[in-house]
DNA sequence: GTGATTTGACCGAA
DNA sequence: TTCGGTCAAATCAC
């Protein structure tokens, strides 16, 4: 495994720490007989989450050594979408064009298409589980039990591709050791006009359980979670408030709460580690930057002095309106109903066809 | 009836 | 020869 970036690295000490922290009180509850079952219970939660983000840390790392095309992990690594619609350089356009010959010409050859993964873990006790729609329509067209592998693997394709020739496929594979967590590998890009030019895709929610659900019932997912990016503020304001409270006097399950309850979510991590998908942590997209076919604003960015203080002050149990400050902060850039925290999936990352190399970006 | 999913068979890379 | 990826008929859901 590559070592880890200083951010990387910061963040995963935070987190061993805050860990070792929540170990002691738990250890003083265990001793004090006035000490509450749900009090412990909370504790060793928050324990096990907190070692949970120290080893997705770890885990992401891993993914960029070991994945053959990292980009969407790794932000400074190349993104898929800099070989995509509007090539700059001549390298990059025999890049795409090669590609799209080995689509073409090869369309079973194994590891000729280009093609990065992505980690998705999805809450178990929310009801909403599975890989994440991430704007556009996929179809599924086979399944296949892998050998070593628990779960079987999915296999989807574009919605457009019998009709417009997109050749973007995914894979959809469900964690061996973490069942909340899928493994999406993309393949190819998306050359259909919903990849290239739509401009508010859905929001990116999980799906159901896998097998997937197919793209209508998608679609029901989404609707019934879709929220406003004020109810979605409220709603996460309002759990930022346990974790500023005195938990031995509080018995509200943890659970409500996302940034420490045992079902941590992407959203979380992602909103806390950056640095996971950004790699160096010196990209940070600007809302227009991160989506060409979203250009609502639709992706909120957190820089890495907002994730240190964030981690900092969550290690050491920051007060609400601290809380609520990095959110706001984080929030005020954004204007859509996919505020990041909500959808985190592509928050971090880049849609398939995003291009580094679009004219305008560096501009 | 239409479109999506499932699943066994087939193909081809390794 | 093995196994991952795709095809296509059957089945399901709306």
């Amino acid at each position: 495994m590559e070592s880890l970036n200083e951010m990387e690295l910061k963040n995963l000490i935070n987190e061993l720490i805050l860990g070792k922290e929540l170990a002691k009180q738990l250890q003083i509850h265990l001793n004090a007989p006035t000490s509450s079952h749900e009090t412990r219970e909370l504790l060793v939660h928050r324990i096990m989450n907190s070692y949970d983000k120290a080893l997705y840390l770890l885990r992401a790392n891993v993914i960029v050594t070991d994945t053959h095309s990292a980009g969407m992990i790794a932000g400074k690594a190349e993104s898929p979408r800099s070989r995509s619609t509007s090539p700059r350089s001549e390298d990059s356009d025999r890049e795409f064009h090669r590609d799209q010959q080995d689509l073409r010409d090869t369309p079973r050859k194994r590891n000729a298409v280009s093609s990065w993964t992505k980690f998705v873990q999805v809450s178990p006790g929310t009801g909403l589980e599975g890989p994440l729609e991430d704007g556009y329509s996929w179809r599924k067209y086979g399944q296949k039990d892998i050998l070593g592998a628990k779960y079987p693997r999915g296999y989807y394709r574009c919605t457009h591709r019998p009709v417009q020739g997109c050749l973007a496929t995914k894979q959809v594979q469900r964690s061996d050791d973490d069942p909340t967590i899928f493994q999406i590998t993309y393949r190819g890009r998306h050359t259909c006009s919903q990849g290239s030019s739509e401009v508010n895709p859905p929001p990116l929610l999980p799906e159901r359980s896998e097998p997937s659900l197919g793209v209508n019932q998608q679609q029901k997912v989404l609707s019934q979670a879709q929220q406003s990016p004020h109810e979605l503020l409220m709603s996460f304001q309002t759990g930022l408030k346990v974790i500023t409270e005195n938990i031995d006097t509080h018995n509200q399950p943890f659970s409500s709460l996302n940034f420490s309850s045992t079902s941590t979510t992407d959203a979380e991590r992602y909103a806390f580690f950056p640095s996971i998908i950004e790699g160096s942590s010196t990209i940070n997209p600007s809302p227009s930057f991160v989506s060409p076919n979203n250009s609502g604003s639709s992706y909120f960015s957190v820089s890495p002095s907002n994730v240190n203080n964030f981690v900092g002050n969550l290690s050491s149990h920051p007060s609400e309106s601290e809380l609520t400050d990095i959110i706001s902060a984080a929030t005020s850039t954004t204007n859509s109903p996919t505020f990041g925290l909500q959808n985190p999936y592509n928050q971090m990352e880049f849609e398939p066809n995003f291009t580094f190399d679009n004219p305008g970006f560096f501009s």
